[in-house]
DNA sequence: GTCTATAATAGGATAGAC
DNA sequence: GTCTATCCTATTATAGAC
C-alpha cells in the first residue's frame, strides 16, 4: 500500500503496528513487506541493522509518543484532575478502546526482551515518574503517589492483557475510570 | 534431559514451560526436543497435530492447574480471608515471585490467540467468578465483588508485565499484597 | 516409542541492476 | 530508493529403520 515515497518515520510507524500484533519474535521480514508496500531490500535500505534495528527504532518512536501524548499532558498547566483525564483519553485512543495490544508488553512478555530492556525500563520509569509526580501534586502523599502511580500502569497493562483474552473492552474502559478516580 | 521414559503429562508440563517463556510464535521443535531430551519425530509422536496440539495440550493442564492450585484454594472451608490469602501465596509460587511469565498472557497478546481464545476465556472468567464469590461472601456487595475479582486478575497480569519490563519482583510482590488486603 | 535422515517451506539477509 | 534474484539457515513436518 501507498507506494509514494514513505518517510523513514511513516515506515516506523508502520513497522510499530505490525511489532505490537505480532511481537518481535512473530513480526517478519515479509509481514513489514507487506504493510509497508516496501520491498525487501528496501527496508534493508532503511534499516541496515535488520529486525533488530527496526524493533530499536520502533521503541525510540513508541518511547517519543508517549512522552508527548502521554506524559506531557501530566505535565501541563491545569488542574491535577484535568491532566489525569486527559492521559487516560490519550491512552484510550492509542490503544484503541482495549482492543489494540501494547508495543511494551509485547515486548516485555518476550524471551527476546534482554535487548530492548534498556528502552522498555525507561520508558515505563518516565511514566511511573511523570504520574507519580501528578498524583502527589493532586494532594497524595509522597509514598502514596508513587504506589498508586506504578498500581495505574500495572492496572493499564493487565487490563490490556484481560481484556484481549476475553475479547471486550469493558475490563479496559473500567480499568480507564478506576484511574480517573484517583483524585477527586 | 532426563531420558527415562517421560509421560505425556510430564512433557507436557515441559512444554508448557517452553510456551510461557517463548510464546506460541517463539517456541520452536528444536527448544521442544532440547527441553524434553526427545528428538522431534517423539514429540510428533505425542503430539501428531504438532505445535498447535502440544499448546492446546499445555493449555489443557494449565487451566487444571489453575483450577487445582489457584481456584480450588478459594473454596475451601476456611474464613474468607485465609483462602485468599491460600491463593496469592500459590500465584507467588506459580509465577516464582514475578520472576516468571504467564502463559495465558503470552498466548493472549500474541496474533495467533484466535485459536487459543476458547480456552483462554474460559480459564480467565472460571477464576474471576471463584474470586469473586469470596469476595462476596467476605461481605462485598455482589457489584463490588465482581468489580474487585476483575481488578485483582488485572493487576495480577500487569504486574507481571511490569516486573518484566523493569526486571524487578517488587511491582508483583505488591500487587500480591493489594490483593491480600481486599478482605480485612 | 525413539531414533536418523530428509523433505518442503519460511525466515533473515545480501548482491547487483535500474 | 526500490526492485528481482539469490543465499543460507532454521523451521515444521514426515518416512522409515530399530
Amino acid at each position: 500500500m501507498a507506494k509514494a515515497a514513505l518517510t523513514r518515520d511513516e515506515v516506523t510507524a508502520i513497522l510499530a503496528d505490525v511489532f505490537r500484533r505480532a511481537g518481535f519474535e512473530g513480526a517478519s521480514m515479509s509481514d513489514f513487506s507487506a504493510a509497508t508496500g516496501l520491498g525487501k531490500s528496501s527496508l534493508y535500505h532503511h534499516f541496515p541493522g535488520g529486525k533488530e534495528e527496526m524493533a530499536q527504532a520502533v521503541l525510540e518512536r513508541a518511547a517519543a509518543g508517549l512522552a508527548r501524548d502521554v506524559v506531557a499532558p501530566l505535565k501541563g498547566a491545569a488542574p491535577p484532575r484535568a491532566r489525569l483525564l486527559a492521559m487516560t483519553r490519550s491512552l484510550d485512543t492509542l490503544y484503541e478502546g482495549g482492543r489494540a495490544p501494547c508495543l511494551l508488553a509485547a515486548f516485555a512478555v518476550e524471551r527476546t526482551r534482554g535487548q530492548f530492556q534498556p528502552r522498555l525500563k525507561a520508558i515505563v520509569k518516565n511514566w511511573m515518574a511523570a504520574l507519580g509526580d501528578l498524583l502527589k501534586e493532586g494532594g497524595l502523599s509522597a509514598a502514596d503517589a508513587k504506589a498508586k502511580a506504578e498500581d495505574a500502569v500495572i492496572r493499564i497493562q493487565g487490563a490490556l492483557v484481560v481484556s484481549a483474552a476475553l475479547e471486550k473492552t469493558a475490563p479496559f474502559r473500567r480499568a480507564l475510570k478506576a484511574i480517573d478516580g484517583l483524585l477527586p
